[in-house]
DNA sequence: TGTACATCAGTGAACGCGCGTTCACTGATGTAC
DNA sequence: TGTACATCAGTGAACGCGCGTTCACTGATGTAC
């Protein structure tokens, strides 16, 4: 039989659990009552208590399982001798797989990084100002003789590129395989429109 | 005095006004109330169903209002024959005076673009997608051998870095100019770093 | 190993409150003659 | 111009409901001896 402990931390996920899945059903975190997470947890109300004092803790608890996610996914490095076309392929291929069996955590993070309390938009702002500093290290393999500050830039316009194309791709009605595809190209194009500036810069910087 | 339809304008205003103010105050526009809008306004709360059925008919016709500023904002032309660095500049500071200007409508907009209901992130998508194509035609202008398909996709980053940047600009607080200013050049870099490798497309398509 | 006590996750009743919505109404504005 | 009637934006009372939070509690798990 299950520890306490065991069990605390089963409900613990529960109820975070129940958050990801009311707003899979098209809710917005912000409004969102402790009583139906509670209920969607199949636990009474005053027992979300024992685990976060309101509902902006849970939120902000989310958001550190959320950066975990995001650490682990970008654990693994590319192949940086192979072609660049190939490694952005690679690379959207392994975020678009993770945004589409995560949506509802993803949904969870573009709803509140824009409209979650402060302290929760502060929280989100942070995870992903780590994504955007590990894209900018990785573009130091592809474009070693980029200035660090113009990496830096292709680096957050690569996250707001992602962020945005993350909304449209949530967006896809799942039985439109087509619609998938047509997103996921002219998202690669993307990328490499902002790669092909960003090699533009390197040449006329080290001519 | 006034007549029965002006008066009827003025609250049908007061109540898009009472959104802005307590959206202004750091609430999501998902969780305010019909109750708190009326208050707001200065109206009984049964008056509200006078003007509109529900929040989210307010919602959707604040998104028209806001879609008329848009196109207001975007009349003017700007003088192609100027360098491109400047039309840039230029561009970018109309667009942040605005925002400055209206920021609770755009902090609205950028809440409600995510964490709406399906139709207002609907009437939000289909405004947004109507300045891309405007973008995407003044483009023509000054990379009038660009594929049109590519000034698209150019068009479409350009949006989706002026609404990351603008999530930004909302956090910045009013009396940090220094921080501001730093962030509209790092902006300014991030569209001329598009404009570089649309630049770069463009070459390579005609050589 | 067995017993006596402590801990504490989850319970269930209760509270006062703001919510969306209904209804019949009032009285100023507008219209017909 | 004056009168009689229609319209309709805004009122105020009322409703049932779900909300967040409090409190004293229960009983299984954990700990000390």
């Amino acid at each position: 039989m299950p520890s306490r402990a065991e069990k605390k931390a089963r409900t613990r996920n529960a109820l975070m659990d129940a958050v990801l899945s009311i707003v899979g059903y098209g809710a917005n975190f912000a409004s969102i009552s402790l009583r139906e997470v509670a209920k969607h947890a199949g636990v009474v109300p005053t027992s979300f208590y024992r685990h976060f004092g309101d509902m902006e803790e849970l939120g902000l608890a989310m958001v550190d399982e959320l950066g975990l996610n995001l650490r682990r996914l970008m654990r693994g490095s590319f192949d940086s001798e192979r072609p660049l076309d190939e490694i952005i392929g690679r690379s959207l291929d392994v975020y678009h797989q993770y945004v589409l069996e995560n949506a509802n955590v993803v949904q969870f993070m573009n709803q509140s990084r824009t409209g979650g309390t402060q302290a929760l938009q502060d929280a989100i702002r942070n995870e992903l100002g780590f994504v955007r500093s590990r894209i900018a290290s990785d573009l130091s393999l592809v474009l070693p003789d980029l200035k660090a500050a113009d990496r830096d830039v292709a680096a957050g316009l690569i996250v707001s590129t992602l962020l945005e194309d993350t909304t449209t791709l949530l967006a896809i009605p799942p039985d439109k395989p087509a619609l998938l595809q047509e997103h996921k190209e002219r998202t690669k194009r993307e990328i490499e429109l902002i790669m092909a500036g960003a090699q533009y810069w390197q040449h006329s910087d080290t001519v």
